[in-house]
RNA sequence: CGGGGUGUGGCGCAGUCUGGUAGCGCGGGCGGUUUGGGACCGUCAGGUCGAAGGUUCGAAUCCUUUCACCCCGACCA
């Protein structure tokens, strides 16, 4: 992408009435909009990570066998009342709208009921079983009050799958898989050191869930860490009794500051029960479904990604999931160097590099600091000087001082 | 939802206390000098001061109502 032809631009003062990291250099950078509180559109750069995140999510779904779909934003009253979680003082998340005829409705803040409803057309027997379903679907949710930019907004993305299995063994067996599943997607995203799986309060199903959180000073959790034995628990359940249940004591436990990134579920035969999922099995007896539940904040994982990494120049991506792996900046605007530049760009794109061209005719410094703060990875010179020295200058956005290299390692050092 | 703060060109702000018809920086257009870490000179465009109502000869400024945004707390499958 030529920057020359993106409408976006960079700011040098950061909005005043964001006070959180990710928003204020989002914004900064030209990767998403501010429409109100807590509600944020994604512009061309900002869409391309959103877009590598999911990338990263999809395929790690389908390594478990998830089968990908999209529910819809609208939802009948019907279906919560019979779980009872229409009411507003059972959800108090609730969008809510009438149809012109009347009929209530309201928008998805979550697809359990929805998306368990729709199984009923699907699964009867044993053969339909196991099935596991995902989506990409952008949650709306009437917060009281939305904050920390992009981690906690009104309308999000998240990645939300479902298990659908015959027992709770076969369940059980699952929910561990889909469990190393989101560590992989963390782990792919470069947060695999500092998120851990965590023990947190279950609900009206469980005695416990599961959290993903990613330690932060940004995020709004505490929980209770072992390092050591990669085990963490949410303040909110830690008791005595859960200490001896997970047999670990309290000392061994340091306290840190955390975001939850993911949340995943056991419901057990509950909510098949409520809404009528049963299948016949093997022996010829009608059993309900038994529903697992795995949500992973696609939109809130970018913002703890932007907090997690950024130094005082800006953002650092991490290579899978940057806008582009190279800002290729081209200085001075002398025809050697312009032709040399389109060259190399279109050289570098032919073979799948993704490139952001500085085209602009713009001083070195406003290129050096645009690509510092949007946190391309590499940055890539082409100057008078690399022109007269046959050799090209890279640099980590990670690292001080550039490397000079001849074309061949420098698309030995890109990967491609 | 409780407490606190803020709304003035696209962005960041001053002016409000003490009413006299809006200013600065960034950004944008044009002309020129520049070109390896956000250059500089000249020039031009752009705002009925969040909204509504009131007081006054006159309101960004005073009064009333209202909307929005931010922070702290509460809340948070």
């Amino acid at each position: 992408m030529r920057l020359s032809k993106l409408f976006t631009k960079t700011r040098k003062d950061a909005p005043t009435d964001e006070t959180a990291k990710n928003a204020q250099l989002l914004i900064k950078a030209g990767f998403i909009h501010k429409e109100m509180a807590g509600v944020y559109a994604y512009l061309p750069l900002g869409f391309k990570v959103l877009e590598n995140i999911k990338q990263i999510v999809r395929e790690e779904m389908s390594a478990v066998g998830g089968h990908e779909l999209i529910m819809t934003a609208i939802q009948r009253k019907e279906l919560w009342e019979k779980t009872d979680r229409w009411d507003d003082a059972k959800v108090d998340v609730w969008f809510k709208s009438t149809l012109k005829n009347g009929t209530d409705i309201g928008f998805g803040w979550s697809h359990e009921e929805p998306i368990t409803d729709m199984m009923r057309n699907y699964l009867s027997s044993y053969r339909d079983l196991p099935a596991y379903v995902h989506q990409f679907q952008t949650k709306l949710r009437n917060e009281l009050r939305s904050k920390s930019g992009i981690m906690r907004g009104r309308e999000f993305v998240m990645n939300d799958m479902y298990s659908y299995s015959v027992s709770e063994e076969a369940h059980k067996a699952f929910y561990d898989k889909a469990t190393v599943a989101y560590l992989r997607v963390f782990e792919r995203v470069g947060l695999g050191d500092i998120t851990f799986l965590t023990f947190a309060s279950g609900g009206a199903f469980t005695q416990f869930s599961h959290e993903f959180q990613t330690i932060t000073a940004a995020g709004e959790d505490t929980v209770y860490l072992s390092r050591k034995k990669k085990l963490a628990i949410n303040e909110e359940v830690l008791s005595d009794e859960v200490l001896a249940h997970l047999d670990i004591s309290r000392d061994e436990l340091e306290e840190v500051k955390t975001a939850e990134v993911g949340n995943i579920f056991s419901f057990g035969a509950t909510k098949s029960e409520q809404l009528d999922l049963y299948f016949v099995d093997e022996d010829g007896t009608r059993k309900p479904v038994i529903l697992g539940s795995y949500g992973l904040g696609v939109t809130r994982l970018m913002g703890v990604i932007v907090e997690c990494f950024a130094d005082d120049k800006g953002m650092v991506w991490p290579d899978n999931i940057a806008p582009a792996l190279v800002y290729l900046a081209r200085i001075g605007d002398i025809p050697a160097v312009a032709s040399a530049a389109d060259e190399l760009y279109d050289q570098l794109t032919g073979k799948g590099i993704s490139v952001l061209y500085d085209d602009r005719d713009v001083r070195p410094g406003e290129k050096f600091a645009d690509a510092d703060l949007m946190g391309i990875p590499y940055r890539l010179v082409v100057s008078e000087k690399t022109i007269s020295s046959g050799q090209y200058e890279l640099k980590k956005r990670i690292e001080d001082s550039p490397k000079l290299l001849d074309k061949e390692n420098l698309i030995k050092v890109l990967g491609a």
